[in-house]
DNA sequence: ACAAACGTTTTGTCAAGCCGAACACACTCG
DNA sequence: CGAGTGTGTTCGGCTTGACAAAACGTTTGT
């Protein structure tokens, strides 16, 4: 996780706290008190406590001695994703996409640094992996990210650029600024990056931005990625990326007059 | 809302604090710390602390003098309905319901007592309205509600319909228990729910029960709602719910056999 | 039948969340 | 142009209530 900074002292630890218990309760799906407490270092009465009050406000639901995630989260997202207009025009473009493309199309948001998938379509052959919904990716180290990074204000980019850590995920993941620095200026010459096995061995991924119209600022960004064995030649070289930069493109204008 | 009791004492007041600020963060989009403060009665200072403590865990994002919710919520909400196995199968059938019907389709699960959707497929033609992905439904007064009800299992239907609250929202909606459960006899006889402008004036809605294919247990509910003046005569009362059905009958197959 | 593991309940104590007041800044209006 | 009101933010003291440890009741498996 290129999870963030905090050196400061937070105000309120027992939501953190709270958001821990939920969080975990997110990777396993369904466990128990006993189990929270001790991957969380927390002790079980206030793991117990933190979970009733959660139960009780229906973010949490008790299924027996195992508790999960509650659906109220599907409110709050998609109340934090209605905010965002560029999901309802990027959605049915997404589709039609993986439609033509197959394998999987994402769409990338960035908020506070990071970025967010706020879309993802799927096609049967798609290879299943960890990205969901509202997965955080790195910037560094994805073709949405690149490509959104790409057209990034110069001001703000340096700020991301400094709180970025470039742990090594694969042996062909950049690890030092300039380097990308130097793939940033080519990718926004060329329209649209990729991404060569830098995050998941045997995964390739085409991304482009999003921009507006109007103004040229980077929206977000747009990706179709698959393995290796079906991403290659001219189809990941050229055909791809002349598909994915163009819904990119349209998405943009949608996008930019409503 | 048919909010639930919580007449007890809860455990862990300072979740249940953070949880309504964000609640009410949701509901207006964007907004100030003195707003939040005065519409829950917290000192600003407090709301503050919540919002900054938020913010580093990525739910809030401050934008200036405004905050709003996270897309982090996104990825709680799908790991939740990840664990449901209805959504995946539901998810395609009722987008091919919609491309026949048109209007719109959402399909409902139950947890807790109450009905929540867990996805919504609208036409173009569709009408907007305040249902979204992750609202929160009365059971009583809705198509999918009832038509899930009308399955359900005969004790916990009555813990359910203890706790529900009869507010009259539209001069058609049922206001007596008794009334419900011949109804809800009536429904489980034909296999669909009606819902003729009992809970929005202008909205009519067909729903039909997502029924296990072995032991026949009720799995969630899908219905297809659209105006009055294009639900009507045979279309309202024959073809749509025919088509609702078998879309029901077509997930509960699909779910119970993976 | 015992033991080990679980979830829940209880108890006391001290940290920490809460509030109110003061502060800094941005606007508006007379 | 300042007085005035509106922000968001910071500060300090008080007391609440979140926390951990241990006791309790049930279930599991050997």
């Amino acid at each position: 996780m290129a999870r963030d900074d905090t050196p400061n002292a937070a105000s309120v630890g027992t939501t953190e706290r709270s958001f821990r218990i939920l969080e975990r309760l997110g990777d396993r799906e369904g466990c128990g008190v006993s189990e929270l407490a001790d991957s969380l270092s927390i002790s079980k009465s206030t793991v117990h406590n933190h979970l009733q009050t959660l139960r009780e406000l229906g973010y949490v639901v008790q299924d027996g001695d195992e508790y999960r995630l509650g659906l109220q989260f599907l409110g709050l997202g998609d109340r934090a994703r209605q905010h965002h207009d560029l999901y309802h025009v990027a959605k049915p473009e997404t589709d039609s996409l993986v439609e033509a493309v197959g394998e999987r199309a994402q769409v990338m948001v960035e908020e506070d640094g990071v970025g967010i998938y706020v879309y993802q379509s799927l096609a049967d052959q798609a290879v299943r992996t960890d990205s969901h919904i509202g997965t955080v990716v790195d910037l560094h180290a994805t073709a949405v990210g690149k490509a959104y990074l790409a057209h990034f204000p110069d001001d703000r980019l340096d700020t991301v650029l400094d709180r970025l850590v470039f742990d090594e995920q694969t042996p062909q993941t950049l690890t030092d600024a300039e380097a990308l620095r130097t793939e940033l200026d080519e990718i926004a010459e060329r329209g649209y990056a990729f991404n060569d096995e830098e995050r998941t061995v045997g995964m390739r991924a085409v991304g482009a931005p999003i921009l507006s119209a109007d103004d040229g600022h980077v929206l977000g960004a747009i990706s179709v990625s698959g393995p290796t064995t079906r991403m290659n030649g001219t189809w990941y070289h050229e055909e791809v990326p002349e598909m994915v930069a163009q819904s990119a493109q349209i998405i943009g204008i949608r996008a930019t007059y409503s």
